[in-house]
RNA sequence: GCUAAUAUGGCUCAGCUGGUAGAGCAGCUGAUUCGUAAUCAGCAGGUCGCCGGUUCGAAUCCGGCUAUUAGCUCCA
């Protein structure tokens, strides 16, 4: 029979052969780096028989999909080491991650990391036994039957949740054998590089409600060379984790008595976002937005309108002793610290009658945000209890929703071009999607409508998207401009929502050209995010090394000896009236010591002043990241630093 | 909140099986006044995260709390 390659060419083969046959036959250097195959673009075991005129395309570790097959057999081998060790334990899920794998098990006794060294031996002495892995398929009762034989738990649940129609089938690698859609390498003797990273606990099923189960996460390469390098680049990364750094580099600071999720900006970290809070606010005004100035709290009946005291209750800080119903026992006003900015901002539209003349009507405010987030999910600067968001509201007519969201987005561009950060970001459309939680306003048509509008402007812009359900807005969907931290973990940097319902449920209006009365629309959105998250990110894409616009200190006067010490402060004078910030190190030590100290600290411009220098009105200059050193006077100094800081250029 | 781990001078780390702490860097002082990534010498600095327990005796063992980290859940 023939099958079709992918490159067009045709391969004949017996009839009843497999993949792994056809590999054979196409080349034997293809088929010992085979790891599964692809049959009419569906991908399969190598032991998967072939058709004739079926197209095939054989995987190997160089495609994404076969590292994928070689991890999840990793994971496999994982689970049969585990089973030998600790053989009363339930296994639940392995599936592939980004980086590698990880199994959840559940434990009778807890492991801990110390227990990875015997593991990894165990996993060892499978792959050194090079057993052969087969798939084969069962019928639904019987599927049940044999995992409860097997007294896996989990994996009866997870056949019993299976569609009707699946196939259920299971991987045999010896006595072990596994629930599994697979595919899987041939053997497990094909696995040559891998180590068991971390141990950690997940919910089953990811529902807090469930048992805690052990996760273990594992990675798996094709050579023991390509794990060095991962393992030695997460170390490279950890050093420029911006929770470790920016504490380093005198950003941010924490402390016990302080509390968790309040981190302490110090002068480096307060200057820069002063820098970043004046180039947003001044932006925002050239784009037609008012500045407002609102309170930290307000009583309970503000967020009773908003919906956040049914929605978001439990994660506001609440002033005051309140029941499960969120009412004072004895009647007293309840004052929270406000979680969001939307509904204050709502109060200065309702005052005095709106017309349809008045909109859009937009609204920014650099907003100091609480909220009451678990006690372990905070983060550094990237998940915090106190934060300032630079947020804003747009109240506009149905029709201008579209433009004023496209001018939202533009706004966004334009500060993570002046970052550096545009090509850093992912954007994600978080719709409510088919969830019926309850933690979604209730009304469909709404949401069906507002989420269809988001997608059609999406579409229009012509950007790249995924769409994420169960993702929305308590009030509507999201478009959220997605960031990944030097982990590989993923968080919004900034968010633009459309609100259907907040409208009605304040009852903001405005007359219309007919004299009707009229809800209007309401865009949310942030421009640069959250000002601490965004300086997370700044410090891990920088490494500290911030663009010259935004470093608290542009410029380390260096004098050679004490004798130029005047000098240096008079130039330090002359650049700091012209607003470039400096800092004249006035140490007596070695020219070369300071240079040293300046170069750590990452300083755009070194300027070193001797004798020469100040003779001649001059200063030696050594921009960062170079070796080179020029003499240039004082003021040409000072234009070319000056254009710099204006033009906001990345370098 | 849950699972696991961690907590020693400003930072990085020693401190074996319980006998109340040490180094390097940073800091300070003195000498040195030096031309592009660490000058030399000296000094000072810690009730070992906090509270309690066991013990003749706790940085070390046990418990509680606080904070931090990796995840889960959640989220800007």
């Amino acid at each position: 029979m023939e099958i079709k390659l992918k490159n067009g060419n045709v391969v004949s083969v017996d009839d009843g052969a497999s993949c792994l046959d056809a590999a054979h036959a196409i080349s034997e250097g293809l088929a010992r780096s085979a790891v599964a195959a692809k049959v009419n673009g569906n991908l399969c075991d190598l032991s998967a028989k072939l058709n004739d005129g079926d197209s095939l395309e054989i995987v190997t570790l160089k495609d994404k999909e076969g590292l994928e097959v070689y991890r999840h057999t990793c994971a496999h081998v994982l689970a049969q080491a585990i089973k030998n060790i600790y053989p009363t334990c339930n296994l639940a899920i392995g599936p592939v991650i980004d980086n590698g794998f990880y199994y959840d098990i559940d434990f009778k006794t807890p492991i801990t990391q110390d227990d990875f060294a015997k593991i990894e031996g165990e996993m060892q002495k499978i792959i050194a036994a090079n057993t052969p892995i087969e798939r084969y398929e069962l019928p639904r009762a019987e599927a049940l039957k044999l995992m409860k034989k097997y007294k896996e738990k989990y994996k009866v649940e997870l056949i019993n949740d299976l569609p009707e129609d699946a196939v259920i089938s299971f991987y045999k690698q010896g006595t072990f054998t596994d629930l599994c859609r697979g595919p899987h390498l041939p053997s497990t003797g094909k696995i040559k590089a891998f180590k068991l990273t971390s141990l950690t606990g997940a919910y089953w099923r990811g529902n807090e409600k469930n048992k805690m189960l052990t996760r273990i996460y594992g990675t798996a390469f094709e050579k023991k060379s390509q794990l060095e390098e991962y393992l030695v680049a997460a170390e490279e990364a950890k050093k420029r984790d911006h929770n470790k750094l920016g504490r380093d580099l005198g950003i941010f600071m924490t402390s016990d008595v302080v509390g968790q999720g309040l981190p302490i900006l110090m002068p480096k970290g307060a200057k820069i976002l002063q820098i970043l809070t004046r180039f947003v606010e001044d932006e925002e005004a050239k784009r037609g937005f008012m500045i407002t100035k609102t309170p930290y709290m307000a009583k309970s009946d503000l967020y009773k309108i908003s919906g956040h005291w049914a929605h978001y209750r439990d994660k506001m800080f609440v002033l005051g002793e309140i029941d499960e119903h969120g009412e004072s026992p004895d009647g007293e006003e309840i004052m929270a610290l406000r979680p969001m900015t939307c509904p204050f901002q709502y109060q200065i539209y309702k005052n005095g009658l709106k017309s349809y003349r008045d909109l859009p009507c937009r609204y920014s405010e650099t907003a100091t945000l609480y909220r009451k987030e678990a006690s372990g999910e905070m983060h550094g600067l990237i998940r915090v209890r106190q934060f300032t968001l630079s947020d804003g509201h747009i109240i506009c007519t149905k029709e201008q929703v579209e433009d004023e969201f496209k001018r939202c987005l533009d706004l966004s561009y334009y500060i993570l071009d002046a970052l550096g950060m545009r090509n850093d970001v992912t954007f994600r459309f978080s719709k409510r999607g088919a969830s019926k939680s309850d933690k979604y306003i209730d009304n469909d048509e709404a949401w069906n409508n507002t989420e269809a509008m988001m997608k059609v402007i999406l579409d229009d812009i012509g950007i790249d998207y995924v769409e994420a359900d169960d993702e929305a807005a308590f009030y509507g969907p999201k478009l959220d401009v997605q960031i990944k931290n030097v982990h590989g973990k993923e968080d919004t940097l900034i968010t633009i929502q459309i609100d259907f319902a907040a409208g009605e449920s304040f009852e903001m209006q405005y007359i219309d050209v007919d004299g009707t009365k009229q809800y209007p629309y309401v865009v949310h959105r942030s421009s640069i995010g959250c000002y601490e998250r965004t300086l997370a990110f700044l410090i891990e894409k920088y490494a500290g090394a911030f663009p010259l616009w935004i470093c608290p200190t542009q410029v380390k006067i260096l004098p050679i000896t004490d004798r130029t010490l005047d000098y240096a402060k008079q130039v330090a004078e002359q650049l700091t009236f012209k607003g470039i910030r400096c800092e004249v190190d006035s140490r007596n030590e070695k020219i070369g010591y300071k240079i040293r100290e300046a170069k750590l600290d990452k300083v755009p411009y070194i300027l070193v002043v001797g004798d020469k220098e100040a003779e001649d009105g001059t200063v030696n200059v050594n921009r960062r990241g170079t070796e080179e050193k020029q003499t240039v006077s004082v003021g040409e100094f000072i234009s070319k630093v000056v254009e710099e800081d204006e033009k906001k250029i990345i370098f």
